[in-house]
DNA sequence: TGAATATTGTTATATTATGTGAATTAATTG
DNA sequence: CAATTAATTCACATAATATAACAATATTCA
């Protein structure tokens, strides 16, 4: 038979797949599927379980936010169920966002689940936060980080901060990058689906040097309620699919850069070209 | 016969499962569901008790006490695991500052588990909250109440907003009641051990035209870092045991009103003196 | 290419999870 | 209230899985 042997990137691959799939991923089963040793799997399943994509349990691994995956410590409030879902993705996308950033910048993050997932690999950097998502801060707050908030009424199933004090407190602000989450992408701008807080989006994105959309294909083309921004405003879009063309030409037209997170995961052993 | 072994995240699952649908689960039932012994379901179900997800009884597992803990939503490690602790005597000490709100007010909620075992207590009732701590900020703005945040810093274990910008917000604002958490109770007044929660509290206060201290009796005689207020501001204290005597006569005569809730579980069934 | 480095495989040694039956405790009933 | 039964705990044996250390192999880069 063909004896197959696949590098690191594609076993974790294949982990991912059917932890996705499955929800649960024994030693055994990737050895065999893999034709390789269990002792790398294990080793697989440290390397994942660092990165926050899996939770590890005797005999086997399941996906990082399950109940039981809360041994002991680390009650971790999970956003919601459609979070994990999309894992990858987020991960993959936070980990691009993440290089964009330089020490001792101040970054402003908005509401959603990819930004939550750079909150998650923002902790213990060297930079100020700003952020209208109270899970978001209070993740960061308690890991020690930097983060101030802006005053106002809570709002939303995720929620945040909005309102007219919101916006008035975040106009003293001026923020170095934004990093904004969208539920929709049209060929006229970016879409979310509540009122108010795209008011807070739209405010945030005029204190930026830097406007950054963070999103995954799932939203390409999706109308929502309310405009947040034109393209003009915004600098770089990073998702983990190439747009349709009409999008990607309108996108292109306004200068939008344009970064395609690759979900494979590596090592990435290497130090960042920002200093990190 | 396919009898196919489930790992012990599994099993777990399949017990919250069952348990959610049926609102309780035996030992035999699961035992023979998952093709293992008694003995194991047994420890599972020792284990899901330890994090609040069941509550054990002599032949079944039943749904958690009515207050915190329900599934894997909102509650952090820290604050979670004292609130466990004394559970009970926060449960009474939250019943107790519930009937002293009456519908429409303005409330301030301050920072720990056992403001926070009254958050969970206030959800869905008529009244406008404002607090400075984000699990209790966005436990009651997931549950959809009418919440609203100073903005500043983000500190603490428990993440909580400080500094002076908050305060500045504060002053803003004005308050029916204020119930505040503290961690000591000496001669000369009420105690925290940050310094920045501290001046937060403070301006509380000042705030309010009640002031309701709540706290638990492990806290008697202790003095921390930073005094909160003295007692002449403050109105009322609930707790859940009859302070010691110098304590006591200080609290007395400064004109605190002294509460004692019984962890007696009672009915409670009745309608309460206030409206509720 | 060859040295340096990283990855993988193997073994022996912990650690953890599970199953069993006796001892203990709690509920039930006459 | 004692006697009975059911449920639980305890202690220990066994099996499954994890870890650590080292050897072997592959990979990288000068």
């Amino acid at each position: 038979m063909s004896s197959k042997k696949f590098h690191a990137s594609q076993r974790r691959d294949m982990i991912l797949t059917s932890l996705e799939r499955d929800g649960l991923v024994t030693v055994p089963m990737i050895a065999k599927l893999c034709d390789t040793s269990e002792m790398t799997i294990r080793r697989d399943f440290d390397f994942l379980e660092e990165l926050g994509l899996l939770a590890r349990t005797h005999g086997a691994a399941i996906l990082p936010d399950s109940p039981s995956a809360k041994k002991f410590d680390t009650i971790e409030p999970s956003l919601d169920r459609r979070a994990i879902l999309n894992q990858r993705a987020k991960f993959a996308i936070a980990t691009l966002a993440l290089q964009q950033i330089e020490p001792n910048q101040t970054i402003a993050l908005d509401v959603g689940s990819t930004v939550f997932a750079l909150a998650e690999r923002i902790k213990g950097l060297p930079i100020r936060v700003f952020s209208t998502s109270l899970p978001i801060a209070r993740h960061l707050g308690q890991a020690g980080a930097k983060v101030y908030m802006p005053g106002g009424a809570v709002q939303g199933s995720e929620p945040s901060i909005v309102g007219a004090k919101a916006i008035e407190d975040l106009r003293r602000f001026h923020f170095d990058i934004s990093f904004i989450g969208v539920s929709g992408l049209a060929e006229d701008g970016f879409y979310d689906y509540s009122i108010e807080e795209t008011e807070i989006k739209s405010a945030m994105v005029l204190q930026s040097k830097r406007n950054i959309v963070l999103m995954d294909s799932s939203k390409f083309g999706r109308v929502s309620v309310a405009r947040i921004s034109e393209f003009s405003n915004i600098n770089m879009l990073i998702t983990e699919q190439t747009p349709p063309d009409p999008l990607l030409k309108s996108l292109k037209a306004a200068g939008v850069e344009i970064l395609i997170a690759s979900s494979v995961v590596t090592k990435m052993k290497k130090e960042f070209s920002n200093g990190f």
